[in-house]
RNA sequence: GCGCCCAUCGUCUAGCGGUCUAGGACGUCGCCCUUUCACGGCGAAAACAGGGGUUCGAGUCCCCUUGGGCGCGCCA
């Protein structure tokens, strides 16, 4: 009965894609699954100075990674500069537009003096009822909106309820440079309406470009799409989370290595609520999203949160899958091409028996590779100072004996070591922490690891008897 | 300066006039589990910005103040 829900996501190509716009892109795209109707993507060229190859690129490739995917072919909006063109053209001629010979000094003046005076509107549309014959000769004019002088504008905003402007403090905006290229407010609306978008979801810093280009939409007499102006994320200082601020992009997120589905999840939470759910999986967020539960306070940008998240994501991400995707960031994160270069078979399967003690300890993929560094590392392995402290004479002692056991133990299986290790311990009188402390330190040269029979397990009887050998000692030698 | 928007624990939020001595999550702090660190379990501290109304009754509605944000280009 009602026209197919479409959105767009309309970013402009003069960077990366930043947080912000991640999750304007992932609410448009949520509403048009949920609603059953399209996502478009529309790139923002029309500024060529600033817009560059290497930003879309990287807005595509954002877009892609967090798993965002859009209907339809990209539209490059310069590319149709043109029908822009023509639709100023129009108003023109239906008398909703008029040439404006204005210099840049005059609105400069106009701007100071309405400054001065307290008044809201920049231009006073001193070419708007003016004899084009008295245009100055040699100057090229823009084309301006006949904007309405009197009453008011309103739009009901599905997230900021109904906002309204008084006329009087609108001004004619510009339609067409004097170069002839269309102005954002004109190729926004013009594309919108050509794409046929029903739902124009944005960052609410549009919110009053609404008021304006409600007033194109009137005067080319077409419908006004649905808004929903988003509010904005900010730094965790509150303040504006921009580029200008230092805010990242996404594949920084990636580098930082957080999963796509975590990020997701933090993003969706930041701004829209579903009762009391903090997990969605994809599906569960199409069926419950709703721009009606989105907030209107701007929020803060919380890395403890999505870090907390992102551990959960991969506890809860199964071993084989995890470890999958671990090697597809390894490209993007620090240390991880060395990983990479060195990760065959054989290493991929002790990662992968590792990866049950590893993935509870890690809210990263970094912390990952961290914790692996015991898996991936060579004899004799790196000892940090902590675990050097614990390798007294008396452990390696100690080390010295219980690698002698390990060489017999049979079957080489958590239970078998578990069994040989406490009756070690209990032979010499220790709690078993006492034992298993420099064990640890021996066989992943931290204080920190996996359970120490899972290590035992993971790096198999030659290669731990052999670490043990290389801090152990025998007593008569001591 | 002018216009518009916003305002619940440190942070993200639930709350849509009475069930709020305000709930959940992250973070923080205890305790438990324990071979380390995590994970997990249990518990604690922690908020309705202030002031006026409306109402039998306000975190919930209205106004003002204060505080924050966004916009005010021939940028997008």
């Amino acid at each position: 009965m009602s026209e197919p829900v479409v959105t767009r996501f309309a970013p402009s190509p003069t960077g990366f894609l930043h947080i912000g716009g991640a999750r304007t892109a992932l609410f448009n795209w949520l509403y048009a699954r949920a609603k059953g109707g399209t996502m478009l993507l529309r790139i923002e060229d029309t500024d060529r100075e600033r817009s560059t190859q290497a930003a879309i690129d990287a807005i595509l490739d954002g877009l892609s990674w967090l798993g965002i995917e859009w209907d339809g072919e990209t539209i490059y909006q310069f590319a149709r500069a043109e029908r822009h063109r023509e639709v100023a053209e129009e108003l023109l001629a239906a008398g909703r537009a008029y040439r404006c010979y204005a210099s840049p000094e005059e609105l400069a003046e106009m701007r100071e003096s309405a400054r001065r005076e307290g008044r809201a509107k920049l231009y006073d549309g001193r070419w708007r009822d003016r004899d084009p014959a008295e245009a100055p000769a040699g100057i090229k004019p823009v084309i301006r909106l006949k904007a309405p002088l009197d009453g008011e504008t309103a739009i009901e905003d599905l997230v900021q309820g109904r906002v309204t402007w008084q006329n009087r403090d609108l001004d004619d905006l510009v339609l067409l440079r004097s170069d002839g290229t269309p102005t954002y407010m004109l190729a926004v609306v013009v594309d919108d309406h050509d794409m046929r978008v029903t739902h124009v979801i944005r960052g609410d810093d549009h919110l009053t470009n609404a008021a304006r280009q409600t007033h194109i939409y009137d005067a080319m007499g077409w419908s006004v799409p649905a808004f929903a102006h988003i509010p904005l994320i900010h730094g965790p200082d509150g303040a504006k989370l921009s580029k200008r601020h230092g805010a990242l992009g996404v594949d920084a997120y990636r580098a930082m290595g957080y999963l796509p589905a975590a990020l997701r999840n933090y993003l969706v939470r930041l701004g829209w609520s579903h009762g009391d759910q903090e997990i969605f999986s994809t599906e569960e967020m199409i069926a419950a999203f709703d721009v009606s539960r989105i907030g209107r306070s701007a929020a803060r940008f919380d890395f403890a949160k999505l870090e907390s998240l992102n551990g959960h994501y991969m506890r809860n991400t199964a071993d084989a899958e995890l470890l999958a995707a671990l090697e597809g960031a390894l490209p993007y994160l620090p240390d991880g091409p060395d990983v990479a270069a060195k990760l065959d078979a054989p290493l991929r399967a002790k990662l992968l028996a590792a990866m049950p003690g590893l993935k509870d300890r890690a809210k990263t993929l970094i912390d990952l590779i961290t914790g692996a560094a015991f898996v991936l590392a060579e004899r004799p392995i790196p000892i940090d100072d902590k675990a050097r402290a614990l390798l007294t004479p008396e452990a390696q002692t100690l080390l010295a004996k219980l690698a002698d056991a390990f060489e017999a133990v049979e079957p080489w299986s958590v239970e078998a070591l578990e069994q040989t290790v406490r009756a070690h311990a209990e032979d010499a009188g220790l709690k078993l922490g006492q034992v298993a402390q420099p064990l640890r330190a021996a066989l992943t040269g931290k204080t920190t690891s996996p359970g120490i029979f899972d290590v035992l397990v993971v790096l198999g009887r030659t290669e731990s008897v052999g670490r043990m050998r290389d801090q152990g000692r025998v007593a008569a030698v001591a």
